[in-house]
DNA sequence: AATATAAATGCTACCAAATTGCATTAATAA
DNA sequence: TTATTAATGCAATTTGGTAGCATTTATATT
């Protein structure tokens, strides 16, 4: 039984078990979203898909959950707002972003790695976050 | 004669007056302030060091102004607010920015290069922003 | 030096993204 | 089934930034 048999709410009720956090409709429909989504979305990416169902301080408390949670991690991609993918096993360490000038669309690209780089003398590397801006492949 | 000898007043009224731009005294102040700068500097810091000689407005369009020119780069270390720097000559090709997690200062690597990375298949790369979190050298 | 003109400024009002306090409601454990 | 704890909805607020418009200022021209 691989990940695609798996149910999709199953698989969003199991991932909020595993983190302790209550499977409220909210939680559900929102992971639910981030997991269909081929890119990064935003709170009003979701507030569109989902209607006026939950106020607004709803949806970005369940972003920050998520976010704390690790299941999700944020992305500023310049846009003004933050935007969300689900962090997936494979992209656990820091992957490149991606934004088409075209679509205005974000994308992990779980497979492009940042590459380290050399700071100055006393700067000390903590963690690295590159965005790249282009055409992306379904505006290419 | 080189650049130490040249007065700050002079360096930045000429710089206004090669980008076609009225010498006007917030232009100068706000110019002057971000030449100063050893790292990237917002609203707030201007506001800050300015008082409130200059409406929130002319801050805003008078860094607008000097982007558009190329006189500064924009720089978006997450804050939730843009930063800008004063771009030189030597740092045009897309250089690093640092932000360190303990002053919570931004600053430009001008030496520190951007490094190519490859792109999935039908990603056309156009530019990129890295961003590096840490502590820097006057905090480590 | 006086003036014309084009641009910059300062208001005020506004917008968008996000957060907060608090009373109510719902999920889970016991 | 109930007690407890957490999540939600609502309204208000904060923050970063923009826009329209009348007034003022910098600069080029006479």
């Amino acid at each position: 039984m691989n990940a695609e048999t798996i149910p999709m709410d199953k698989n969003v009720e199991e991932m909020l078990r595993s983190h302790r956090l209550k499977r409220t409709s909210a939680r559900i429909e929102i992971l639910s979203l981030l997991l269909e989504s081929s890119h990064t979305i935003s709170y009003n990416d979701i507030s569109e898909e989902l209607g006026d169902n939950f106020d607004k301080s709803t949806v970005y408390r369940t972003l920050n959950s998520f976010e704390e949670k690790g299941i999700i991690h944020a992305v500023n991609d310049g846009s003004g707002g933050i935007k969300y993918a689900v962090t997936k096993q494979e992209s656990e360490d820091a992957h490149v972003h991606f934004k088409c000038d075209s679509c205005e669309q974000t994308y992990c690209l779980p497979d492009t790695k940042i590459p380290r780089v050399h700071a100055p003398d006393g700067f000390i590397i903590n963690r690295s976050s590159l965005l790249i801006n282009g055409t992306c492949k379904y505006c290419s």
